[in-house]
DNA sequence: CCATCTTAGGCGAACGTTCGCTTACCCGCG
DNA sequence: CGCGGGTAAGCGAACGTTCGCCTAAGATGG
C-alpha cells in the first residue's frame, strides 16, 4: 500500500501558471468579476477542473471578513427533538451555502466555557444554540452579547439573543383543555427542570386552562422529572400514591409521557380507561406506544429550518434589535385520551 | 437599541501597537515560541486579555496547512444510534482541540454531492462519515480515495476508507444463539435494507447460530423492512402470515423490534409467552418497552469516540493503511425473551 | 580590550484569496 | 494622424497568522 502523499492542494496560482495568465485573472473568472475574454475564461475553466481545483475558503474568509460559517452549540443529540432541530437547521444552512461547526456541551453544562471561545476563535459569523442547559447559564450571554448574532431556541439570559421556538404557554393549554373536554377533573401534570423557561411556560398554560374552566389549580398536582422516561415514571408513581384518584396526567415531553405510561402499566391502571395520558412534542415513538400516545405537534424541523434561515439574516443584513419567533402547534389525537376503539 | 457595528475582531497587530512591540514578537508569545523577556511578555499578554484579544484560526491554518477542524458527514439525527456515535465523536474531538464541521446528506442519498466539496472548499483535515446511506454511493469512495483520511461508521465502497464499529455477523449470532438457547426452534427474523452490508453481516450471524446449532436457515422466515418502525411492523404481520408457528423473533434492530412488538400486539400474540422478540444496539427506549426489550447493546457512543480518535491520529500521524476496528458488543437479556416473573 | 556567545526582538516572506487601480492594446472617429 | 474610449489583463496591497533568519545589544571569557 502506497504511502499518502501531503500531496499540497492546487492554489488559483497553480491554475494560473498553467493557462498561462496572472492568478488575480484566474480569481476573476472563478467567480464571475471583472472583464476576461471568452477564450481565456474557457481555457482557465477547462485547467481548473483539469487540475481539480477546490477554492479555499479559509484564505477567502480572511480578506472578505466573513466565513460563511455558523457555530451550532448543541446538547444531546440523544433528545430526538433536538436532533429534528438540528437536521432542520443544518438544511437550511446548506441550502445557504452556509457551513455549520458544531460543538456540543454535556448535559451538565460543562463545555460551555469551552463552546463559544472555539467557535470565534473559527470566526463563524453567527451562533445557533439548541442546548437547554445553557439556559442557566449567565455567562453566556455575556460573552456574546453584542458581539455574535445569536439565536437560540431556548431562552438565553440576558437580552440580544433572538428566540424561535414554540408557544408553550400554549402547548400546555391546548393539552389540559383537550383533558378537560374529555370530561376529566382531576389532571395532574408531570414537569420538567422547573428551573427552565420551558417547563414554566408549559406550566402556566396548564394553569390557566384549569382556571378558565373553573377548576383550581393544585400544587400536590404537578411533580417534576428532569425530563427522562425513569424520572417522570417515578414522579407518576409517586403522584399516583399522593391522589388516587386523578383520572388525567400531563405529562411535558413524550418522552415523560412515555415514563407515566410505564408508571400506570405497573399500577395495573388501562390507558385511557382508567387515567389518560397525554404528552406533547410528537415525537415518531408516539404512534408506537401502548397505547399511542395523544401530544400537541411542535414542528422542531420547521422552527430549526426558521432559526437558521433568521440567524442568516441577521448575519447578512447586519441587524439590529433581537427577534422572538412562535411556530404554530397543534393537538394531535390518538389513543391515550380516546375510549378504546375496539 | 442600539444597531450592532461590524466591530473588527482584534488582531495580534493591535495587540503589538498597544503593547509597543513588533506583531511578530506578540505571536511569539501568545504561541510560546522564541524568546522574550518576562516582563514584555507579561505586558503582551496583559494587553491581549484587556483588548480581547482572541487568535484567529483561519489565518493561522492558511500558513500550518493544517485547519485542525474535521468534517463530519452525517445522516438523519433522528436515528439516535447516530446521535450517539455523534456524540461521542465530537466529544473526543473537542477533547483534542478539533473543530467539527458537520454537513447533512438526505436519507434518499441527495446531498452527497454537495457534501464532500463543501468539506473540502473549507480545507478540512479528514471527514468522518456517519450517514449509511453512503455505503449505496460509489462516487465517494472515488472522490475520497488517497485525498484526505477518512473514517467510517459503515462500510464505504472502494478502498482507502477505515472503519469503526461492531462486529455485525457477532451481534446476528449472539441474537440467535440466545433464541435457540431459550428452546426456540423456528425464528424468524426482520432485517434491513438489504443492500447494506450491516444488514448482510447480521444476517449471516443469524444463519450461522442456526446451522451451528443443527438447524436449517430458511428464507421464507426472512423479511426485510427499511429499518423503521412501521416497515418492521408490516414485515411481522407477513411473517406471521406464512408461518403461523413462529415461536421467536430477532429484529436487526431495536427500533425494528418495537415495530415488531407492535405487530405482535395486534395479532395478540403474547411476549414473550407465545413469541420471543429480540433487538438489537440497546436503544434508551429498549428499557421501556412493553415488554422491556433483550437486545445486543453496541457501544455506539465509545465507537464515535475511537473513530474520531482514529482519525485525528490518521491526520496526524500522516498515515498508511485504511485499518478496521471492531467494538465488543454483548447480549443484554430483558424480558422480551424471558418467562414473566411474576 | 577585543572576540565570542547569548538574549531580546524585528524583519520579510509566505499561506490563498479579493479588490481597486493601472497599463497595454485595439478600435473608430474627427 | 492623434485622441478618446472601451476591453483584457496584470499589479500591489490587504486579510491575520507563523516561521526562519537577522541584528543589536549586553554579558562573558581569555
Amino acid at each position: 500500500m502506497t504511502l499518502r502523499r501531503p500531496a499540497r492542494h492546487v492554489s488559483v496560482k497553480d491554475v494560473a501558471a498553467r493557462a498561462g495568465v496572472s492568478f488575480q485573472t484566474t480569481s476573476k473568472v472563478l467567480n464571475g468579476g471583472g472583464s476576461v475574454s471568452e477564450v481565456t475564461r474557457a481555457r482557465i475553466l477547462q485547467v481548473a477542473s483539469d487540475l481539480g481545483y477546490v477554492p479555499n475558503l479559509q484564505a477567502r474568509s480572511l480578506v472578505m471578513q466573513r466565513t460563511r460559517t455558523v457555530g451550532l452549540v448543541t446538547g444531546d443529540l440523544g433528545d430526538h427533538n433536538l436532533g429534528r432541530f438540528i437536521d432542520g437547521a443544518e438544511q437550511e444552512a446548506r441550502r445557504q451555502g452556509y457551513g455549520v461547526l458544531m460543538t456540543g456541551v454535556e448535559p451538565e453544562g460543562s463545555g460551555t466555557e469551552y463552546a463559544l471561545p472555539a467557535l470565534m476563535e473559527r470566526r463563524v459569523d453567527g451562533i445557533l444554540i439548541a442546548a437547554p442547559q445553557m439556559e442557566e447559564d449567565r455567562a453566556v450571554a455575556h460573552v456574546l452579547d453584542r458581539t455574535l448574532p445569536v439565536v437560540s431556541l431556548h431562552h438565553v439570559p440576558g437580552a440580544g439573543v433572538s428566540m424561535v421556538g414554540s408557544d408553550d404557554e400554549m402547548i400546555g393549554h391546548l393539552a389540559t383543555q383537550h383533558l378537560i373536554g374529555k370530561g376529566h377533573r382531576v389532571i395532574a401534570t408531570v414537569i420538567g427542570k422547573p428551573a427552565r423557561e420551558v417547563t414554566q411556560k408549559r406550566l402556566r398554560g396548564y394553569r390557566h386552562a384549569l382556571e378558565d374552566a373553573g377548576l383550581t389549580f393544585d400544587e400536590v398536582l404537578v411533580e417534576a422529572a428532569d425530563g427522562d422516561i425513569g424520572a417522570a415514571r417515578l414522579a407518576t408513581l409517586e403522584l399516583l400514591q399522593r391522589r388516587p384518584l386523578i383520572t388525567a396526567i400531563f405529562a411535558q415531553s413524550d418522552t415523560m409521557a412515555i415514563g407515566a405510561l410505564s408508571a400506570l402499566r405497573e399500577r395495573e391502571m388501562g390507558v385511557p380507561r382508567d387515567c389518560a395520558v397525554i404528552g406533547c412534542d410528537d415525537i415518531d415513538m408516539a404512534v408506537y406506544t401502548v397505547p399511542t400516545l395523544t401530544t400537541i405537534h411542535v414542528p422542531f424541523f420547521e422552527i430549526g429550518a426558521q432559526a437558521m434561515r433568521l440567524l442568516i439574516e441577521t448575519v447578512t443584513t447586519g441587524a439590529l434589535t433581537p427577534r422572538t419567533v412562535l411556530l404554530p402547534v397543534h393537538l394531535v389525537v390518538r389513543e391515550s385520551t380516546q375510549e378504546p376503539t375496539r
